[in-house]
Order: C-alpha cells, then sequence, then structure tokens
DNA sequence: TTTAGAGCATTTTTT
DNA sequence: ATGCTCTAAA
C-alpha cells in the first residue's frame, strides 16, 4: 500500500498523529478513538514512507494479545513481514534483551523468571533463616512491598534509605536483601526484576545504552497510562539520543497504579520531554452516543485528568440501563433473560458480562449454565500457574537452570518416597561443600545419606539424566510428554505419550479437567512451536519456551473466535470492545471495592476511589450498541455483609442518560435473600466445566437405544442423566449405564 | 520419615 | 471453594 493511500483510512486527528514520527509525541486517545489503528498505520507509514527498517522498530504493548494482533495486521493489510519486528509487552521484549546482555548481569542467559507464587515461596523460605514471624510479616505483603521498591527502581542497597523510620521496615529491608541474594544465587529474575534490571543496565552502561538507543530509532508505547516508574526510566533511556519516541494513552484509564503504575507519566510527559507535540484523539467510533454521555458525565467527576469530552455521531437505539434486582441470583436471572433477548438478533460472542471480582462469576456461570447459554470465562486463573502444569514444567526449568532451587524442590518434593528430610539433608550437605544442590544430586555419591533416602534420589537423578539426553534431542512437546511418562504424573491423570489413555477413563471431574490442562501443555507447546518458526529460522530453545510461558496470561491464550457470551473483569477487558456489555455489582464494597475505600479513608485521599472510578469507565466505554448496569440489593460476600448499598458511582452519572423505567436503586424496600433450598439433600451446583456429561452429548444405551442428555445432575460418571432417547421417551439414567457416541 | 487426611484460613484487580 | 499447615498413622 502506498503512503497516500494509507492516509486516507483516517481521519484528520489520526493523519497528524502518523505524519508526526520525529520527536516526542503524546496522543491523548480516549476510549474507542482507533488507538490501535494509530500505531498500526503510524508504523507501516514509518516502514513505506520513511523507509524505516523493520528493526529499527519498537512497539511496545500491554498484552500478548495485542503484540501478536498487531503483528497480523500489519502482516495481512501492509504486507510487512513479521521477522526483525521488535513488538511485545515491556517484559517479553526486555527479558529478551537481558539474555543477549547477561553479561553484564549478576545471572546468566539462562535464568529463569519467577512468576509470583515462586516469588511468595521465596520469601516464606527466608522467614526461617531470618528469624521472622510469618503472622506478623505476611509473605503476600512482603512481596508486594519488594515487588512495589523494585517497580520505582529501589534495590536493596537504596532501600534503608527512604525507610529508616518505619521499625516495620527494618524487617521488610532483611527479607528484601536476602530474597534478591536468594534469586541471584538461583539464577533467577522475578517479574519485577526484569523492568529494575533493564533500566539498571541502562544506567550504568553507557555502551550498552547506546547501542540500543541506535537500534531502536523509532519507539512506540502503547497504554503509556498504565506504565510504572521502572518503565518509565528504561523507555526514556532507550529514546534518549533520537527522541523518536510516541506515546499513546488516556489517563481515563489508567487502572493500574495499585501495580506501580503511575498517571505521572502521562500527566507529565510534556514536562518529562522537550518540544512534546501533542495530539487529542476525541471522536469515537465505538459507543453510540447515549452511552458515551453517560461515560462522560461519569468520568468528569475525577479531578486529575487531562480534561477532554469524547464525541460521536453514532445514534442511540436504546438508552443505557441501570436498575437494582432483589439479589444476586435474580441479577443473572435477569441478565440470562436479557441475553436471549439480544441474541435474537446477535451472536453469543457480541456479547460481554464485566465484573469487579473474579469471584462474581460463580453466579453467573450457575444461570448460564441452566439456560444454557454458552460462555467464557477469561482469566480466571493464569493457565501457567495450575499446579500440575507447574509441576510439570519445574523438570524443563531445572533442564536448562541447575541452579533454580525451587523447582528442585518442587521435583524432589513430587518424587516417591522424598520428604522434607531428605529434600533439607541434601541442601544442608550441598551448602557444606559449597555445591549446587542439583548437581550434588545428579553426582553418584550420596553416601551421606541413609540408604533408603539415597536410593530413592539415584531414581530422580537417572530421570534427570534421561531428561537431558531427550532435550538435546525432541522437541518441546515431546519432551514434555516424556516428563508426564517418566515422572508418572500423566499416569495419574491417563496420559500417555502424550494423549489421553484408552484403558483408563477418569470419572473424578477434579482429575478431568486436571488432565485437559495437561493435554492442553503439550498443544500448547506445539502452537508455540509452530508460531515461533513463523517468526525465526530454528526452532526455540527451553528457555524460550519456558520464558513465554511464564510470561503469558490466560488473555493471551484465549480463544476469541468461539461464539461465547465472554465473562471477564473489568481490568481484562481493557482493549477490547463488545456490542452489548452488561456490568454487574454496583455496589459499595464492590465498585468501588472495600479495600479501595478504606485505603482512602487510611490515606485521607481520593485516589483509589478514582481509580475504580476510571475502572467503571473502561467498562461502559466497552459498549457499543448497549448498556445494561445491574446491583443486587442482597448480596453474599466474603465480609459477611448481607445488604447493599448501591455504588456512590450512580450518583455521578447524568440521568438524561438512563432508561427512565429503570428500577430506582435507591428504593429499598425489602430485600428478600434467596430462597433456599429445603435441607433434606445438600444440592451442590456443579459448573459444566467440571462434568463428565455435557448437555447436548449422544449416548447410547444398551436397552433403550441411542439419545441425547438434556440435563446432568452431578459429577461424574456416577451423575444422574435426563436422556431423551430416539423412540421420544425421556428417561432419568444414572451415568454409568450409557455409553458416549 | 513419609504421606494422607483433616482442619485451618483466605480471595481485588495481574504483567 | 482452594490451598496450606498440622497431626496421626504406616
Amino acid at each position: 500500500m502506498v503512503a497516500d493511500d494509507l492516509l486516507k483510512d483516517l481521519n484528520s486527528g489520526q493523519q497528524d498523529v502518523v505524519r508526526a514520527t520525529d520527536g516526542p509525541l503524546l496522543v491523548l486517545a480516549g476510549a474507542g478513538t482507533g488507538k490501535t489503528r494509530c500505531i498500526i498505520y503510524r508504523a507501516a507509514y514509518l516502514i513505506a514512507t520513511r523507509k524505516v527498517r523493520l528493526e529499527n522498530l519498537l512497539i511496545v504493548t500491554f498484552t500478548n494479545k495485542a503484540a501478536r494482533e498487531l503483528r497480523q495486521r500489519l502482516a495481512e493489510t501492509f504486507g510487512i513481514f513479521q521477522k526483525n519486528l521488535w513488538v511485545g509487552t515491556f517484559h517479553s521484549l526486555f527479558s529478551k534483551i537481558l539474555r543477549f546482555e547477561s553479561e553484564f548481569l549478576p545471572v546468566n542467559s539462562n535464568y529463569v523468571i519467577y512468576d509470583e507464587k515462586d516469588q511468595k515461596n521465596l520469601v516464606s523460605q527466608l522467614y526461617k533463616t531470618l528469624n521472622i514471624d510469618s503472622k506478623q510479616y505476611v509473605p503476600r505483603v512482603v512481596r508486594s512491598i519488594i515487588s512495589n521498591q523494585k517497580n520505582s527502581l529501589i534495590f536493596p542497597e537504596h532501600f534503608w534509605e527512604f525507610n529508616k523510620e518505619n521499625p516495620y521496615t527494618h524487617e521488610v529491608y532483611r527479607i528484601y536483601k536476602l530474597y534478591q541474594a536468594e534469586l541471584i544465587k538461583r539464577n533467577a529474575m522475578d517479574f519485577d526484576d526484569i523492568l529494575a534490571y533493564m533500566a539498571k543496565l541502562l544506567d550504568e552502561n553507557p555502551a550498552v545504552r547506546s547501542k540500543w538507543n541506535k537500534r531502536f530509532r523509532y519507539i512506540m508505547i502503547d497504554e503509556y497510562q498504565d506504565t510504572n516508574y521502572a518503565q518509565f526510566k528504561i523507555i526514556n533511556y532507550l529514546a534518549q539520543e533520537h527522541q523518536n519516541l510516541c506515546v499513546v494513552g488516556d489517563d481515563d484509564q489508567a487502572i493500574y497504579t495499585w501495580r506501580g503504575a503511575t498517571i505521572k507519566n502521562i500527566l507529565n510527559f510534556e514536562y518529562d520531554y522537550k518540544n512534546v507535540k501533542v495530539i487529542r484523539l476525541e471522536r469515537n467510533y465505538r459507543s453510540h452516543k447515549n452511552i458515551l454521555a453517560l461515560s462522560n458525565s461519569l468520568i468528569q467527576h475525577n479531578a486529575a485528568r487531562h480534561e477532554k469530552e469524547l464525541y460521536t455521531d453514532l445514534v442511540s437505539e436504546e438508552m443505557p440501563r441501570l436498575l437494582a434486582l432483589d439479589n444476586e441470583n435474580e441479577e443473572a436471572g435477569y441478565i440470562a433473560e436479557k441475553l436471549n433477548e439480544y441474541h435474537k438478533k446477535c451472536l453469543w460472542q457480541d456479547c460481554a458480562i464485566l465484573y469487579r471480582t473474579n469471584a462474581q462469576s460463580r453466579v453467573l456461570e450457575k444461570i448460564l449454565v441452566q439456560q444454557k447459554i454458552p460462555y467464557q470465562i477469561y482469566g480466571e486463573v493464569n493457565f501457567f500457574q495450575r499446579k500440575e502444569v507447574k509441576d510439570v514444567l519445574c523438570y524443563l526449568r531445572l533442564l536448562v537452570n541447575h541452579l533454580d532451587l525451587e523447582s528442585l524442590n518442587r521435583a524432589l518434593s513430587l518424587q516417591k518416597g522424598v520428604g522434607k528430610t531428605t529434600i533439607a539433608a541434601l541442601i544442608a550437605e550441598a551448602e557444606l561443600r559449597k555445591e549446587n544442590p542439583y548437581k550434588l544430586v545428579m553426582g553418584s555419591e550420596l553416601e551421606f545419606l541413609k540408604p533408603r533416602a539415597a536410593k530413592m534420589l539415584k531414581v530422580f537423578s537417572s530421570m534427570m539424566h534421561n531428561f537431558t539426553e531427550l532435550s538435546r534431542q525432541e522437541s518441546i512437546p515431546d519432551l514434555l510428554a516424556a516428563v508426564l511418562d517418566e515422572t508418572e504424573i500423566g499416569a495419574q491423570f491417563a496420559i500417555k505419550n502424550g494423549r489421553k489413555s484408552r484403558k483408563t477413563k477418569l470419572t473424578d471431574p477434579e482429575l478431568i479437567s486436571r488432565q485437559e490442562n495437561l493435554l492442553e501443555l503439550i498443544t500448547g507447546a506445539n502452537e508455540f512451536n509452530d508460531e515461533y518458526l513463523k517468526l525465526n529460522d530454528d526452532p526455540p530453545s527451553l528457555t524460550e519456551y519456558l520464558n513465554s510461558a511464564t510470561l503469558q496470561t490466560d488473555l493471551d491464550t484465549a480463544e476469541d473466535d468461539a461464539d461465547m457470551v465472554k465473562l471477564m473483569t473489568m481490568h481484562n477487558a481493557k482493549g477490547l470492545e463488545f456490542e452489548h456489555v452488561f456490568i454487574i455489582g454496583l455496589e459499595d464494597g464492590l465498585l468501588p471495592h472495600s479495600r479501595s475505600i478504606e485505603e482512602d479513608l487510611k490515606d485521607g485521599t481520593d485516589a483509589k476511589i478514582e481509580e475504580e472510578r476510571r475502572l467503571l469507565y473502561v467498562g461502559i466505554t466497552r459498549a457499543k450498541k448497549t448498556l445494561t448496569m445491574t446491583l443486587a440489593r442482597w448480596r453474599r460476600g466474603i465480609m459477611g455483609n448481607d445488604v447493599t448499598l448501591p455504588s456512590r458511582f450512580i450518583k455521578d452519572f447524568d440521568e438524561r442518560f438512563l432508561n427512565e423505567e429503570r428500577y430506582d436503586p435507591y428504593a429499598y424496600f425489602t430485600p428478600s435473600r434467596p430462597k433456599r433450598k429445603p435441607a433434606v439433600k445438600i444440592v451442590k451446583v456443579v459448573l459444566e466445566s467440571e462434568k463428565h456429561y455435557k448437555i447436548g452429548q449422544k449416548i447410547k444405551h444398551s436397552e433403550h437405544g441411542t439419545g441425547e442428555i438434556l440435563n446432568v445432575d452431578g459429577k461424574g460418571k456416577n451423575a444422574l442423566l435426563t436422556v431423551k432417547f430416539e423412540d421420544g421417551k425421556v428417561k432419568k439414567i444414572v451415568g454409568n449405564y450409557v455409553e458416549l457416541i
């Protein structure tokens, strides 16, 4: 495509963005103003018109999925060859650079990345050595303090200066110091280290800095409002010489300050760089008028923001709705009703239900299953964080990095006949000999252990030797299959040679879902392999696979072309759009979340509440055609609070943009508790995904012939099935007596 | 010394 | 409802 053609697809503001190729550029792009499009076209323009070489371009996105889509669209629309194109998240891009530059780091290029769970485990382990009480210093909290320090580029050696007065931080300081030393000893980096060390590297090595400066002559950053200090510094260093930095973001959509992101980055961009060009994109192409007007009326109540007003030409068909239901079940029921109504005119996948906390999906699931509405939950638990998956991967991690004590620990604990005492003895001995514990196990002399323990460890070491051998010859998926077989983890879940075993069938839904996850792990590895070969000449190394696995989120792996209603948190909805959006739980304590309310009270600010308001704003602006918001007057909460209060944000709305027929959320009569089931029989709700039998499946019965499952009551093979047979008869049959076909 | 099973606390959002 | 720790049995 030629440059002139390219520009005519864009409005004048977007054209300005594309043409302003040199110097610092701040694009304030409101929701739905075509910001992704801008980035893609700008990249294409740089390449096609300004003849910028692919490898001189750096584009940072917020998720891996966004990066993948950007790549694809560049390839499809502009025929831009994907190889050599640096598009990715901060973490994925910089973990790569750090591997390149590992000679300047305290770790080598095979370092493993510790995820949150690894971090927490490590923190807990240190308490014994440091003699610290884990009740007083909750590992979870300490981990997050450490994380915040790193995101602000405060290394252990500086920590003390900033926190002298506080006695609590004295202990945290001791933990942080040892934690960091231990990570390095294990040749590991945690999530935050990737940013922290990248910044440190660029700060301390002018030669390295200059090298990457020259390499990335043009830089674009998406979702700039959600970057933290470390990210700010990295970008600042990378753009130092050429200043060709384009950041795109919307301060009204900053929803990650709890993760260290600072809204200052976008608010102060004009002061951080000289001769900044600012372009505002305020024309919205996504939402119908009233939805946009409603969102504007809400966000205006925030004080700290760039003033802007979005507008659109899209005429509304329906008024946004806000209504109060009696309880959470009715809330879900109402949503289901509405979904069915919309489904007459649109696909399931055009509808999304958004909520504040993951737990809120439970009630929805129950109703959606009942009503047979297909749905898909995005990002509940990260796939690679599941226990069974981590169990398998720890062997690979160990192969790549012998120093990874966390993985060694995990692998040994999985070994039959090896327990805490043996592991402790091994590590103690290794310390004594000043040797790496893994090497010690893999060597032949284990005479310091009791014969029985030594024998068990021998089994482990010969297995690992075997894996080492296999890893040289086999592809990653094959290696995974081998690990599953040899460790007998596979057998536990009826998996053989990377496939479902024919002989044994699982009945326990818990096991079935784990089996599915493990099979998915192998499929995913295959996909990774293929994807990788598209961009590179050689197959991926184990390190690269593990790297991508740890940095992958559930969102990245999700299939989104399936025709199902989408359920997700508002955080996860960032960057997405849907025809019909439902937002549930507009209640104080939930949205804004009670934690945010408390923190603001403590600090005497509105910062957290404002962030929650932005979160709701993000939710609302996902909607194209219709918006439905609900609250329940009664909700069973974790905190035990039964009766709820409407969200304080409701009064921010300009009522002119809300449906008049709505129930008045403030009209509190007698909220009714959901009716309790009779106490005789405890009815357990089984999620559709856990069931062995699924509604709609075809089955065969020795006496009645073939039929279709109408309903499933209970989990596993013993579930009571309601089956409609071919002769029209409907019978209830226990699962064991039928065969799936 | 290991392991299994019971009892305990615990959930805001996630790269 | 899930994961973790503690206790008792093998």
